[in-house]
DNA sequence: ATCGTTGCAAAATGTTTGCACAGGG
DNA sequence: CCCTGTGCAAACATTTTGCAACGAT
């Protein structure tokens, strides 16, 4: 079974890059942690952790996890960048509430088959798709 | 019927706000030109057609054009805001080729049914939603 | 030994804000 | 006349980059 330490590394090699002590803690301070975060969540986890990382490192580890396909990015309403680890995760959708910022995960399997459909038609070559709603949760709903 | 200036007005009416002569050039700007654009390409629009808004008050007039209906804002694949003004326009979803940032826009109309599906299962209210599928268009697509 | 990697601080980017003055209702 | 709107520049938030020293392979 491969852990996503060693994706990570098989990732590194392929692309000839370097297993580092400091991309190692990134790795496993996004994977011992939250489901969705920011580099500044990170930053602090590092440092309350007492690991030493720069804030350029983070970003550039984080590139590299999403490329590696381990980590994806969100971007909820037009907020800064936000990730959330895929191990383990099917693919799965977000509603956003625009008040209280929190994240509502569902699953929609038709998503997949009207992708495929659109995709075909205008041959395009899809890498990621997003589906987000976003307004208010139950709790943050105006009464009016 | 009712022109997109005529809504703007009374968007403004409505909420005690006034109706001024940069609000009115922008609003021009937005409509007479392009279907996706951002805050700078409406700044170099100003220049060129000669009238004089400033940055700050096209965010501001941005805000206040989302905020009436009139525009929807986008952010595609982190990316800055692109807005697109929704006259005439029916409910439609994009796709973002990541090489050329080309759009691609395309209608699913079994998104609505998702949509209000999981809005009433976690007692949501939807106020907007976006479904985008980043990748490759057919003249960026790798031959690999 | 090489060449990618790091940290730092500076730069870049996109957006928001404080303030004094202008001008619409 | 009041109070909102404007322009400007500075502030802000996030992310990227140049460079010299470092260190994995």
């Amino acid at each position: 079974m491969a852990t996503e330490l060693e994706i990570f590394r098989q990732f590194l090699k392929e692309k000839l890059l370097k297993v580092t002590p400091e991309r190692e803690a990134i790795l496993r301070l996004v994977f011992g942690t939250h489901e969705h975060f920011d580099a500044e969540d990170l930053l602090m986890d590092a440092r309350s952790s007492g690991q030493r990382v720069s804030k350029a490192t983070i970003y550039r580890t984080l590139d590299l996890l999403v490329e590696s396909g381990l980590l994806i990015r969100h971007t909820f309403d037009g907020r800064h960048a936000r990730y959330e680890h895929i191990y383990g995760h099917k693919n799965h959708e977000h509603m956003f509430c625009i008040i209280c910022h929190r994240i509502i995960e569902f699953t929609a399997p038709d998503l997949n088959r009207i992708q495929d459909e659109v995709a075909s038609q205008f041959k395009f070559r899809p890498l990621k798709r997003s589906f987000q709603i976003s307004g208010y949760c139950s709790r943050c709903a105006p009464s009016d």
